[in-house]
DNA sequence: CGATGTAGTACGCGACACGAACCACTTGCC
DNA sequence: GGCAAGTGGTTCGTGTCGCGTACTACATCG
């Protein structure tokens, strides 16, 4: 369904061409599965592309939740935390004044609470309820499961090296 | 700066575990980047903290220009293309009465043009202005470098595989 | 105690996305 | 030719999201 999602970078450019400069020509030696007869788009494009695949399919599995991708990232960050607003925005990337209405919305759907903090008269916790445990719960499995069928027409060698090369990305960036 | 982006799945969970199940014990054979040495996610939470951080890194792009990642998306499909509205909506997943006021918005920048189609007229033609193209074209270079800086971590092997491996995946799902 | 900092909220604003309703035109079919 | 059905776009109303600014209440430091 997603066609092009081309990303604002040159991938719908190259249709019939030659690999990116950037990727040593394919040094085709490993390459059995799927990865070996497919043109390699580039780490800008192909990475690009991939996180509107994922992103689609976050949003798939919210919708059918009804809700936002950002409400269910809200419900995950929750489900191992009860932190105050400022450090939810701090998980979120968002302005503190952002999370306000943000965890309103999720309040009123009974997903979250707000309890004063005990220690802090001007704090609160954030937390989920049960029916927001067990939506994230819910939603936790089916994004699994969508994600997993993306990665799909890999062999299990394949995915399991994009796994570990994608673990080790993010890692390089979670310091602090 | 992004902390969790634990994104709804089971991200934050872990944090000292052991390697997801779904992932067979790191072989651990090819290994002398940096690969090697980092805790696997497995492929569900990888690819989805992975999406979180290129998404950041569009924005960004995005941000410099004063663009939000939908419009730079808009400029970049529009970079090869002359597309209708309805066309355009499918390139970008949205639906057709969305497209109306984004392109709005971008015409009113003159990032981009609205032409009658000669052989239909209902249509229209969504076609870049030369700022739309001197733009897209300031902003791929950025995309291009922010992306890259993601991946600056890994050995040149290790990228060029992960580019492979994505590339495969992207393939698997652009077809029709 | 007062000055300064911090946690949250309120408010206004604009962008984004959808669905439903609506024209204007094209196409298919009799 | 002419009408029914389909298609391309827009408009409108609604809701979410995100920011910046301003403001209140409390904490902390001196």
């Amino acid at each position: 369904m997603p066609d092009d999602l081309a990303s604002a970078s040159s991938a719908s450019r190259r249709r019939t061409d030659a690999p990116d400069a950037v990727a040593p020509p394919p040094v085709g030696r490993d390459g059995t599965g799927a990865a070996a007869q497919v043109e390699d788009l580039g780490v800008v494009d192909s990475l690009a592309q991939l996180s509107f695949l994922v992103q689609a399919a976050l949003g798939k599995v919210a919708a059918e939740h009804g809700l936002s991708i950002i409400q269910l990232r809200l419900l995950g960050v929750l489900r191992d935390r009860t932190p105050g607003m400022q450090e939810l925005a701090r998980h979120l990337g968002l302005d503190k004044s952002s999370m306000t209405g943000l965890v309103d919305r999720a309040e009123r759907r009974d997903l979250v609470r707000r309890t004063a903090s005990p220690h802090d008269r001007r704090a609160v916790l954030v937390s989920l309820t049960p029916q927001g445990h067990e939506l994230v719960r819910r939603g936790a499995v089916e994004v699994d499961r969508q994600i997993r069928a993306l990665a799909a027409h890999l062999t299990d060698a394949e995915r399991s090296q994009l796994s570990r090369l994608a673990s080790a990305l993010v890692a390089g960036h979670m310091t602090i």
